[in-house]
RNA sequence: GGCCAGGUAGCUCAGGGGUAGAGCGCAGCCCUGAAAAGGCUGGCGUCGGCGGUUCAAUUCCGUCCCUGGCCA
């Protein structure tokens, strides 16, 4: 079987992709995959920079507004889910265009992630309830990965213990197994790299408009429909931020000012991940510009076997 | 004008006779089911100015400047 064409964009928070990802679709009858792990709820639009309905140019979009705000969701449901809609889009002579800034989620679809169980909420209660002797739990169970999860990375620990524990194996000799890479594509990595000082600048802009568009309105409807405040979607940038200044704590010049810094910071940690991603053709430019777009479009023709 | 408090990192502040710290920011980085999460590493300073005491002053004394409060 002749593997399909696939193309993926990448790049930090406010570089461009869904504008790209849109203008690829349309020039070669593509449907657009969400790989964005906050643009997957329902409700969260203006905080997440979601391509809204009547911009959509029509194109159909893949996995947004699947989850509730309250649920939470894992980068191995996310790989089953998109590796589901992959198939049936390139079954139907359309072309997948993957797009979102969630690196994590993207590796867990192509490169795929160990066997390992499920996560486990109780088990992890109950680890969470002694953070200072994890490491040293950890070391009993599988001091491999003890050895590069450091002692105050709670998160990662509990993770680790909790597959040592459901596998009844070391997370380390489930991990040398290798993983599951995603099969029967051939994807096109293009990868969004616009001046980190123009970045930064178009950041804070969009943080502002966000909160003018309507940010702290939005949250208000969400707990509005019954969802607390503990939600998972609302401990995301921007929202954590209204929240606050909905319950008083921030001024709204403060929670501009906190969901600025927040956003800056993030993009940061994307180009940090993105960068390790092989394979990807770097545009060192906005996505939404022209030449950018047709520069991309070029790559795409090549990948696609146009002339 | 008088009295009081204060002037230490980009910000908020702690400290104190042997040329300085914290948190945040900032910079760099890591990541196998919460990832817009979580974690690691690292700069940064004329300690308000000028004099004095002292082997040594950011620390004590004097003076000036600035900020805030109270009183006029």
């Amino acid at each position: 079987m002749i593997p399909a064409p696939l193309i993926i964009v990448i790049g930090a928070t406010g570089s461009g992709k869904s504008n790209l990802a849109l203008t690829l679709a349309e020039t070669f009858h593509g449907e657009i995959v969400n790989c964005d792990s906050l643009q997957l709820y329902r409700y969260l639009n203006i905080g997440t920079a979601k391509t809204p309905e009547r911009e959509r140019r029509g194109i159909p979009h893949h996995l947004f507004d699947i989850l509730n705000p309250v649920e939470v969701f894992t980068a191995g449901a996310y790989s089953r889910a998109a590796r589901a809609v992959l198939k049936d889009i390139s079954s139907r002579g359309k072309l997948p265009i993957v797009t979102g800034g969630t690196g994590f989620y993207l590796r867990a679809l192509l490169q795929g992630l160990s066997q390992g169980p499920e996560r486990d909420n109780d088990l992890r209660g109950r680890l969470a309830r002694r953070p200072a002797s994890l490491h040293k739990l950890l070391n009993r169970f599988d001091p491999a990965a003890a050895l590069r999860i450091h002692a105050n990375d709670t998160k990662k620990l509990i993770r680790a213990l909790e597959v040592c524990l459901l596998s009844r194996q070391p997370m380390s000799a489930l991990h040398a197994q290798g993983r599951e890479p995603l099969e029967g594509f051939r994807p096109l990595k293009l990868g969004l790299d616009p001046p980190r000082h123009q970045l930064v600048e178009r950041l804070n802009l969009r943080c502002t408009h966000m909160f003018e568009a309507g940010l702290v309105d939005e949250v208000r409807q969400i707990l509005a429909r019954g969802y607390p405040k503990t939600s998972k979607a609302l401990e995301s940038i921007g929202y954590r931020e209204a929240l606050l200044h909905l319950e008083g704590a921030l001024t709204l010049h403060e929670a501009i000012a906190a969901t600025q810094t927040a956003t800056r910071q993030y993009a940061k940690r994307q180009s940090t991940w993105f960068r390790r991603e092989i394979d990807v053709t770097w545009l060192a430019s906005f996505g939404n510009l022209d030449q950018t777009m047709q520069t991309a479009i070029g790559h795409a023709k090549k990948h696609l076997n146009i002339l």
